[in-house]
DNA sequence: GAAAGCATTGAACACTCGTTCAACTTCAAT
DNA sequence: ATTGAAGTTGAACGAGTGTTCAATGCTTTC
């Protein structure tokens, strides 16, 4: 698979095309917008063909899901290039950057919520990679400051989180940039707060 | 319009038991789940009926679209009965009351966020919605603190929408009731913090 | 009791949907 | 050159969609 020579440059892999295609109607026109017609169309592609790559409608829409996932994962992959400091802050500060803040990204994450939201199968794909996506914050903060308990980090990776999914969320409303860059401040407060043990700490112990 | 002498005691008021059929369809299986027929017969009603009430779809959505608004709105209400610090905090804190915390509400929102990110339409009401719910957050800062500037009580609103929606998102993935408490303090925090006017505030000269 | 107005019904229309499938092209392997 | 598998096409089917509308039920008003 791909020995396409000399293919005018930009016919090649279609399935990639067909899935790029949904993914745009999704963030666009929300699901109702993807229709295997619509797909077909965007993609350049006979209807025929969608159902030759993707059994399903529902294997296309599972298929998408996964692909965003698999983006919002790689924002919290290690990067042995830098510092456990450096790693985390960079993390953190990316969810705001300009490649993750655009509309389109934005708009695909809130239809594939609510997606997942109204099917039970797309639902257990979701929370999965959310747990995944969380795991990897605490991770970071646990590479950063070794000190805490993996509970206190887990902790610390859920608070974040949530101003993370209202930085998103409050993003595609037209908040202004500088409520963003406030919260990406208050983000990196939580991360690297000195330990305390708040609850049920057994961290506490080990400042003395 | 109102002479049911005895109609069994439920049947009244159909218009509101379609709109409230909508409301739960979408809240249950999403925009694809709330045709004209499903509504009716959720609502226990000819199919005709809908279309009487309701010229289009896109006027009943708007119409479920309207309440939920309008049940936001009220969570910043003013209540003379309490002082504006204890309005403030009552209003912080009823985010995450037994009331909003409902999957049925949340669900709800995050349906309309996404319809009104696919349709330009929607988009406008949701807007402005979202900007009313803003100012009376603002407002409510201001009362409680009336020594902030109003552009800093809009600043610390919008930091607090921030969290909560952050919050009623993340409540739908599951994250634990812990980290919610956590965000709703944080957003005390934001709200009730000293005058310093951060960047472009000219409130920090009033401290001196 | 007749007339009138609103509420309510379900059949009917034109349309789009997801899915299937027989036909056709492409192309590497023989 | 022939074979066979993979890729690609668009017509076709049945189910479901939003909307329209003539017909009916139910009250109130004259």
């Amino acid at each position: 698979m791909g020995t396409n020579t000399v293919n005018s440059g930009e016919q090649i892999d279609r399935q990639s095309r067909i899935l790029e295609a949904a993914l745009d109607l999704l963030s666009r026109h929300g699901i109702s917008g993807v229709s295997m017609r619509a797909v077909a169309r965007e993609a350049g592609v006979a209807l025929g063909l969608v159902n030759y790559y993707y059994d399903d409608k529902t294997s296309l829409i599972r298929a998408a899901l996964h692909r965003v996932d698999e983006q919002d994962l790689q924002l919290v992959a290690r990067d042995p290039s830098l510092t456990p400091d450096e790693q985390l802050r960079k993390a953190l500060r990316r969810v705001a950057g300009a490649e993750l803040l655009t509309t389109r990204y934005l708009s695909l994450r809130l239809h594939l919520w609510a997606l997942a939201q109204a099917d039970e199968g797309y639902a257990e794909i979701n929370a999965a990679a959310f747990d995944r996506y969380l795991d990897g914050v605490a991770a970071l903060v646990s590479n950063a400051k070794p000190e805490l308990s993996w509970e206190e980090c887990r902790e610390r990776a859920a608070d974040i989180v949530v101003i993370q999914n209202g930085m998103w969320l409050t993003s595609l409303l037209g908040v202004d940039n500088a409520s963003i860059q406030r919260s990406i401040a208050r983000t990196e407060e939580i991360a690297f707060l000195p330990s305390r043990g708040s609850s049920s700490g057994d961290a506490a112990l080990r400042e003395l």
